[in-house]
RNA sequence: GCGUCGGUGGCGGAGUGGUCAAUCGCACUUGACUGUAAAUCAAGCGCCCUCGGGCUACGAAGGUUCGAAUCCUUCCCGGCGCA
């Protein structure tokens, strides 16, 4: 019996699309599906009871973090991620890869999952103002400094996989470095191969435990904006296997993205990956990302987008972003979104948000990032019901036309 | 009434002869956020203008000085003390 099932129930024709159903030990997922991020088990602001009511059907905690706080002695302790902090369903971890970069090469730099156009003169310009980084890479891993207390860590493939063990999501990650779409060719050379290597480590650790019955582990597909690299990274990972002569349960791709560089690279991957097994799309998660993400055969999607903007006064509504702190919305008695049934639109209105803001409560974060989850969520499901019903372009171009407006 | 301390930008509060359109908080305005270093961060915040600069400003009015938020005089207002 393996860890998970993934299986194709209808495809979007002329397209990479798929809507599909994965079934895991806690439950099954409706694909594609937008995954719910709980980076140190918890969405923030938003208890578990929230986050089922607005539809999310998983959640996915963070390795690094868990490991520096609480511990993943003592999640495992507790009976594992999903008994520790109180959700039922599915649950994912990453692997601490992407602290690889956030934490090391784009410390203090102001960038991120994605590039911003503009800012790529000034970095190259004034590199020396970015913070001393957190992390030392080396072949066989990397040294972290703790954001929280300075104290070093060591991460190695094996380490990394040991604790997602002991934390037990349902779905893992392989262990691999996210690299700045900054680096020349030659380092994207060096950490690809890196990661491969990693990745084999991690599949051929994982595959040495009887617990990787339960969990699945996704290896991970990098190689930036290049297409050489892109595709020699999906052929390597697919081909990936232990001495068991097992492979990866399911892909992620990775990357931090110039926004124009995105779909090539997935439709570069997605058409090598194996059809069979499910793809996950780190990080991403704006609409329209989704949108063609799902187009190019994406299953899976994160994306802290909807807690974070939630959290700091921004919500998504079918006509675009709206900044809650505005003046404009201070006596606007009318819901968030008018095409929306979310816990926080059926409930209170803009002017109620923008008070709850400016007055910084703790519930103004709260109610946003509910309708947040729920917009994201939401609209991945109506993409799924495109792919079954045939309506997919459709929806996505009514969307889209509004959305851009 | 006498004495005393004080009146600074929306608010609190620095400054106490030049480097002051005025530190800093807060508020306000706007922006950013895509495997969470984030309930965070950035910019703006007298008026005019394109950088540069110009103009009006530190209760009011005068005065001293090359130069005043800063010193002097009077007045107005507030706190406190004594009558």
């Amino acid at each position: 019996m393996p860890a998970i099932t993934f299986t194709i129930n209808k495809k979007l024709e002329g397209t990479l699309g798929r809507a599909g159903v994965l079934e895991t030990k806690h439950g099954s997922l409706q694909t594609p599906c937008f995954v719910t991020v709980g980076t140190k088990a918890a969405v923030k602001a938003v208890i578990p009871e929230q986050v089922k009511d607005t539809g999310a059907q998983v959640v996915l905690s963070n390795t690094y973090h868990l490991y520096l706080q609480p511990g993943h002695e003592r999640i495992e302790k507790a009976g594992g991620l999903g008994k520790f902090m109180n959700w039922q369903g599915p649950t994912m971890t990453d692997s601490g890869g992407f602290q690889v970069f956030s934490l090391g090469s784009a410390y203090g730099k102001g960038i991120g999952k994605l590039l911003k156009p503009s800012t790529e003169p000034i970095l190259s310009a004034a590199p020396e103002d970015a913070k001393p980084k957190l992390v030392d890479i080396d072949h066989d891993g990397a040294m972290f400094r703790s954001h929280l207390d300075g104290s070093a860590h060591y991460f190695t493939p094996e380490k990394s996989i040991e604790i997602q063990h002991a934390i037990g999501a349902d779905m893992i990650f392989a262990f691999d470095e996210c690299t700045s779409p900054m680096e020349p060719f030659t380092y994207q050379r060096q950490a690809l191969d890196r990661t491969h290597r990693w990745g084999k480590r991690s599949l051929e650790y994982h595959k040495s435990k009887p617990i990787s019955e339960v969990q699945a582990l996704f290896g991970i597909v990098q190689g930036g904006r290049h297409e050489e690299l892109r595709k020699e990274s999906a052929k390597v990972t697919a081909e990936t296997v232990a001495s068991n002569g097992e492979g990866f349960d399911g892909f992620g791709i990775g990357g931090s993205f110039a926004k124009e560089d995105m779909e090539t690279a997935v439709r570069w991957v997605n058409e090598i990956l194996p059809e069979e097994k499910p793809r996950h799309l780190l990080g991403i998660g704006e609409p329209e990302d989704l949108f063609m993400a799902v187009e190019n055969g994406c299953d899976l999607f994160d994306c802290t987008g909807p807690t974070r903007l939630g959290r700091t006064g921004t919500v998504y509504t079918s006509t675009g972003k709206m900044h809650l702190h505005n003046a404009e919305f201070r006596d606007d008695f009318t819901k968030l979104d008018a095409a929306c049934d979310c816990y926080t639109c059926t409930n209170y209105t803009r002017a109620y948000l923008s008070h709850l803001f400016h007055a910084k409560e703790m519930e103004a974060g709260t109610l946003a990032s509910i309708h947040n989850i729920h917009f994201i969520v939401n609209l991945v499901d109506r993409m799924r019901e495109g792919i079954l019903d045939g309506t997919f372009h459709a929806i996505k171009e009514n969307f889209l036309k509004k959305y851009k407006g």
